[in-house]
DNA sequence: CGCTTTATCTTTCCACCGTCAAGTTATATT
DNA sequence: AATATAACTTGACGGTGGAAAGATAAAGCG
């Protein structure tokens, strides 16, 4: 066996891409970014990636199955974006919660289209497993924050829960009125300043000690 | 003059509609609510007023114009949605505060695609003059809310602009969220439990007392 | 090595969309 | 009554998603 590893060989061998899959993944990052969800279009992702309109049937049976793919590739990113705030931060749990809310928001403010995408549209199929798996998984990272915070699981116990919904709603509402651009003042404000507010907000909603009445 | 109010005579003379800018607008309403904002259509919506596909044009120069008319509606709506919470609730200014959240999640909850036009889309044109307008009133209120609650105006004061930000983040989220199907437990919950749970999670945020630190 | 099979990609086609231009009809004006 | 104007219809164009059929390269098998 000669050609081991077929694809590309040398130049634009073209006709067979390679990984087709994947380059349209690319393209339609790139093509969501720039046009928006409204301006998602099937054929310009094809001509992203060089190919004809039609190719990408083969590895997509839906315009809606590609965002269904990005919608993926967004959660991991968002866990990803959690994760490393979370990894700068303080592991005292207070700190690790506020460090997974920013973020939330770091996600959301360097990918507006992914994130309206993954919250704002139905066009991704959110039965699909794959989706579904990466989505619980993010979810997860707050309600362990929360867990650690309160010193119990919320699974268990509906007034943690309140809690995870509580700063969930919060954080995702200051995502969702930013890109909107209703909240002005966020970008009038710098940064450290913003995200003390942020810290101060969450703060006051999950009480540090055992929530009274 | 015999025909003072021409329009409609008898039956369907059908060439001239009478109104149909507003026939139009309540196609609309029922196309965004059957197709959601992802398969509106303006040709759906003229067939839906019983019109030729191009008569529209002749109203809103654009597919998006008549977006930008729905979503202005949909503002007055929502407005409409928190003074009716806030007319049946008692008018202690934190009564009046949760109110007004009761009725963002009201309206969010009655009118999904709507809310979803007004707050999740970019197709409407939010420089509009009506549409900003109506859509300032709406934030108007909660603004006056937080207004009564602290005993001073948020425009002058950062500090209580803060408690603005917070308590419409943390609504929208709630409304968002629920809408994604992501909070389930919404649903599983009877609808006095869960307005009890809003309520208590809008108390957190905004204490009564002067916020503390 | 040569033939066949298979997966990948292209070409072609259809229905539907938004928008524009031109034609038709009802209402308003004079 | 004649004309102008506004409202609506018809028809066409480019662009879209999707299906069908043809072309091509790679892989499997004798």
């Amino acid at each position: 066996m000669p050609t081991k590893r077929p694809a590309r060989r040398g130049r634009k061998s073209a006709y067979h891409h390679g990984d087709l899959r994947k380059a349209l993944i690319d393209a339609g990052e790139n093509e969501l970014a720039a046009n928006g969800i409204e301006g998602f279009t099937l054929r310009g992702c094809a001509k992203r990636a060089g190919v004809s309109h039609a190719a990408p049937a083969h590895h997509f049976k839906d315009a809606n199955a590609l965002l269904t793919a990005l919608a993926t590739l967004g959660f991991t990113r968002f866990a990803q974006a959690m994760r490393a705030r979370q990894a700068k931060s303080s592991a005292e749990p207070r700190a690790q919660l506020v460090a997974a809310g920013l973020g939330y928001l770091d996600f959301a403010l360097a990918h507006p289209a992914l994130f309206r995408l993954m919250f704002g549209s139905r066009r991704p199929d959110f039965a699909d497993a794959g989706l579904h798996a990466v989505a619980e998984e993010s979810f997860a990272i707050l309600v362990s924050a929360i867990a650690r915070v309160r010193g119990r699981d919320p699974w268990g116990d509906p007034r943690a829960m309140e809690d995870v919904a509580a700063s969930w709603a919060l954080v995702h509402g200051i995502a969702m009125l930013t890109l909107a651009g209703s909240v002005a003042f966020q970008a009038a404000l710098p940064k450290e300043r913003w995200e003390h507010a942020v810290d101060a907000i969450i703060g006051r909603l999950v009480p540090p000690d055992a929530p009274r009445a």
